[in-house]
RNA sequence: GCGGAUGUGCCGGAGUGGUCAAACGGGACAGACUCAAGAUCUGUUGGCUUAUGCCUACGAAGGUUCAAAUCCUUUCAUCCGCACCA
């Protein structure tokens, strides 16, 4: 039978919009649910195959979770400040918010032709200023707890995007959205969001997060917590501290290295070795940060020496490549003999190597080595402390320098602040008006939104600062001329809280309302792409444990759960793309094949994490299926269909489909509950395949059915639930529940020697026939089975001698192995 | 270099000690229906010319076990992330 797949979608979206099917209920008792995925920056291409594909993942869940008498909260918005809708305005020639606006009705059209069960009621867009006034909030705030700061520093610049970038945005030395664009450093003034004081509750919170595990090891590697010491090297009678991890190995510097970026580098640089730093330093600043990963140790001389606190050796401080000027204090203390870069430097420019650390299994020798030893051992060389364990040694050590001040114990991070400065002109406005006098003054939260004006000027620079008249403003603290800041906010400001904003989205007068924050929040399920797990998803925790220390969420973490989609490739594998021509439409995939067939064929393609292709073909497979569950109607269920079976069909169905029911029922629950949709279309198809088989098949089961399926294909379960005579929608209908005591039939236990009689039966009656006598049957059975078998049954059905062994047995007579082939219910055989 | 993941039939992919030559789908082949195509249905789809049998197979090589795709060791390959954080 044809299916008319439009007509059929179109009727039920239209009737779940009208009934508000999928509005959130703010007032219901009920348990709620946060199901999200990620919203999109609505780029003017629309959505193709791909983007489907990732809401559908969220939104088989939404269903799921519905049906289920889950109070869900399912919403979507866009994020449509930021650079892109920047660039492609000025490449369309239009304004970005007219471009916007466009791609957004554009979208929420795309989106809703998909089924999905989003609560449009509270949509948001983040370029309406009724969102951005709250970022400026949240700013004025992070000021307030001196959380916001400004500092000159060097950061990364893109040439390309015309703007900085934060550390999480530049991947391998480029820029995340060019990537063959090198960042290049620039010193500019920029705010920051001191970030690094969640630092450790970041770290220490990943264990706790039901997230994937690579991007739960993400983030730590990325937050980087160590612990060391750090040490005081007096270097002409001022502290210079060294941080390192491996105190146990202060006997052994011979040198110390500065970072070619440290501050105070010109203190040490002595007059005769200045010209050979400048030269040096040259050569460090022309080259990439990129390159700087891959170039060799080096470093020149800077003519000052530093003490070493434990033993008041004096030390030569080389100022070097390698050092990063950010990381503890810029300053390393070198032990060649038990780092490998420190032995690298070591070894090129002749400085000396000592042995500090005695490897248990082997020698090493200072001057014969010929690699540095970075694992434990025994501590040589090293006054007192010889003989100690290295990590005996650590603490024993950092002791005795804390005792003596010249020490202490430490945990240093690798994250930085987050520099949220970028010179374009579509994001959030920076709530900064700059004074003569003042300096910087935080614009009164009476005047907040600070919009961004419409009239600016593309091309050179930031466009803000081409708007005179929104530039120029009084100084709020004393009324003369002042400017206001013209750096905009980095775009992931936006996501970082947008998902609060969903329960309270139409709220003027606060950011959101307690109780509406507290009712949906944390967010249950977090769906969206796995490039997010050093960016946004570090950005909402940081913000989610500000507001917490505000007062104005309870809740520590954002997420509890998040999934990350696998991507939608085209169908010769690569990326889809306008460029390549290769994109998929849900528009034409819908004409052809009907909406609910994609969702079913991309759910039963591969886990929903995992890349997939797609493929025209087998997408016919499920057009296949679903085309026999309405022939499967109409010949068994309808009216006329079920008056003819009415006698046969009273007792529902056979035992055989009940218990397939029962176990189907409770198996997929447990799929749809962990993102394991494949593995429900699977048994849903051997479900189907079982009634298709014994056709006269319960109202009720046949009903079960469609509820299973209907948060894969929604339409047509809608459809065909409505046929059977059902006025109220299967989307709100209640979950099948299964009955434990019917789950066992389908593997009913049969007696293991009535089988076993069987089975040899029959064998002894080949071979016989073939002209070979047996005399004596050996049956090698595993040992929890032997007490089931009964010698004298075996003996007399099969009228020979039997001998039963355990197959763990030792002394068994067994000369062809037949023992290997036994299994739980069948004993391996062997005939004499 | 470090960290994480993966490797199963023609393909996508289940299976994490026993009833596994391996679910489910796609593809291919054969047959039924049809004037024909499509759709649908049935069967086959590692090898061995009779098989409730044997052999070969779950990246490769060893090992543990009565029994290994599943556990252990080593190794190779692919993908992803980080990239001098002392």
């Amino acid at each position: 039978m044809e299916i008319d797949f439009k007509l059929i979608e179109e009727k039920w979206q239209k009737r779940w919009e009208a009934k508000r099917v999928f509005e959130a209920k703010e007032n219901s008792k009920i348990p709620n649910y946060y199901v999200l995925e990620m919203f999109p920056y609505p780029s003017g291409s629309g959505l193709h195959m791909g983007h489907a594909w990732n809401y559908t993942i969220g939104d088989i869940l939404a269903r799921f979770k519905l049906m289920n008498g889950f109070n869900v909260l399912h919403p979507m918005g866009y994020d449509s400040l930021g650079l892109p809708a920047e660039n492609a305005a000025i490449e369309a020639g239009t304004h970005p918010a007219d471009y916007n606006k466009k791609s957004i009705t554009n979208y929420i059209k795309q989106q809703k032709a998909l089924g999905l069960t989003y609560d449009w009621s509270r949509m948001i867009s983040t370029d309406n200023p009724e969102f951005y006034k709250w970022d400026q909030w949240i700013f004025l705030k992070m000021l307030e707890k001196g959380l916001a700061y400004q500092k000159e520093s060097a950061v990364n610049w893109c040439p390309k995007c015309n703007t900085v970038l934060a550390n999480e945005q530049v991947v391998d030395g480029k820029c995340w959205r060019h990537d063959g664009t090198n960042i290049e450093t620039k010193h500019l003034n920029q705010w920051f969001f001191k970030i690094t004081n969640y630092a450790d509750e970041l770290y220490e919170g990943i264990k706790n997060l039901d997230w994937p595990e690579r991007t739960k090891t993400m983030q730590k590697y990325w937050i980087g917590k160590s612990y060391g010491t750090e040490i005081d090297f007096e270097v002409g009678g001022e502290k210079w501290p060294v941080f390192t991890t491996r105190p146990d190995t202060i006997f052994g510097v011979t040198f110390v290295v500065v970072s070619a970026q440290h501050k105070k580098l010109w203190d040490l640089v002595k007059d005769k070795q200045k010209k050979e730093v400048e030269k040096f330093l040259k050569t460090v600043k022309s080259v990439s940060e990129k390159e700087m990963a891959e170039m060799e140790k080096e470093g020149v001389f800077t003519g000052s020496y530093a003490i070493n606190p434990v033993n008041g050796e004096k030390v030569p401080i080389y100022v070097g490549n390698f050092v990063v000027a950010d990381y503890g204090s810029g300053m390393v203390m070198a032990v060649p003999a038990h780092d490998k870069r420190d032995f690298a430097f070591a070894k090129k420019y002749g400085v000396p190597i000592k042995v500090v650390i005695d490897p248990k299994d082997f020698e090493i020798d200072s001057k014969k080595i010929t690699e540095a030893y970075v694992e434990g051992g025994t501590l040589i060389n090293s006054g007192e402390f010889d003989g100690l364990e290295n990590d005996e040694a650590k603490k024993k050590i950092t002791k005795f320098l804390e005792k003596k001040s010249l020490g202490r114990e430490v945990i240093n991070f690798r994250l930085r602040d987050w520099g949220i400065s970028r010179q374009r002109y579509w994001g959030t406005p920076i709530p900064i008006i700059h004074c003569g006098d003042c300096g910087a003054v935080p614009v009164p939260e009476k005047d907040l939104p600070i919009e961004l004006p419409k009239k600016v000027k593309f091309g050179k620079g930031n466009p803000l600062l081409t708007n005179a008249e929104w530039l120029n403003v009084p100084c709020p603290k004393c009324g003369k001329n002042a400017k206001r800041e013209a750096d905009t906010m980095d775009t992931f400001v936006n996501s970082s809280w947008y998902f609060m904003r969903y329960c309270d989205s139409k709220n003027k007068k606060a950011i959101f309302s307690k109780d509406k924050i507290s009712k949906w929040c944390p967010v249950d399920s977090y769906v969206g792409g796995a490039e997010h797990a050093c960016m946004h998803l570090i950005y909402s925790r940081f913000y989610t444990k500000f507001l917490r220390d505000l007062g104005l969420v309870e809740f520590d973490e954002p997420f509890k759960k998040v999934f990350h989609q696998g991507m939608l490739h085209a169908e010769d594998g690569s990326k889809m793309s306008k460029s390549k021509g290769n994109v998929v439409l849900p528009e034409v995939v819908s004409g052809k094949y009907g909406i609910d067939t994609a969702r079913f064929f991309l759910s039963s393609l591969a886990s929903p994490d995992k890349d997939i292709d797609w493929n025209e073909k087998g997408i016919i497979g499920s057009k296949r299926f679903i085309a026999k569950i309405f022939d499967f109607y109409d010949e068994n269920m309808n009216g006329a269909a079920r008056r003819t079976h009415k006698a046969l069909n009273s007792g529902s169905y056979s035992e055989k489909l009940e218990a397939k029911l029962n176990n189907v029922i409770k198996n997929v629950t447990g799929y749809y509950d962990n993102f394991k949709y494949r593995k429900a279309t699977i048994e849903l198809r051997e479900l189907f395949d079982l009634m298709h088989l014994e056709k006269k098949v319960s109202k009720k089961a046949f009903e079960d059915f469609l509820k299973l399926l209907n948060p894969i294909c929604p339409h047509i379960t809608e459809e065909l639930w409505e046929k059977l005579g059902n006025k109220k929608f299967i989307s709100n209908s209640s979950w099948p529940k299964y009955n434990e005591k019917k789950l066992k039939i389908l593997n009913k236990e049969i007696d293991v020697n009535s089988k076993v009689i069987e089975n040899v039966f029959e064998t002894i009656k080949r071979v016989e026939e073939k002209g070979k006598k047996i005399s004596k049957v050996y049956l090698y059975v595993l040992p929890f089975e032997i007490s089931k078998y009964q010698i004298p049954k075996l003996k007399k059905a099969l009228g020979k001698e039997i001998i039963l062994y355990s197959v763990k047995d030792d002394e068994k007579h067994d000369p062809e192995n037949k023992s290997k082939k036994a299994r739980p219910g069948m004993p391996g055989i062997y005939f004499e």
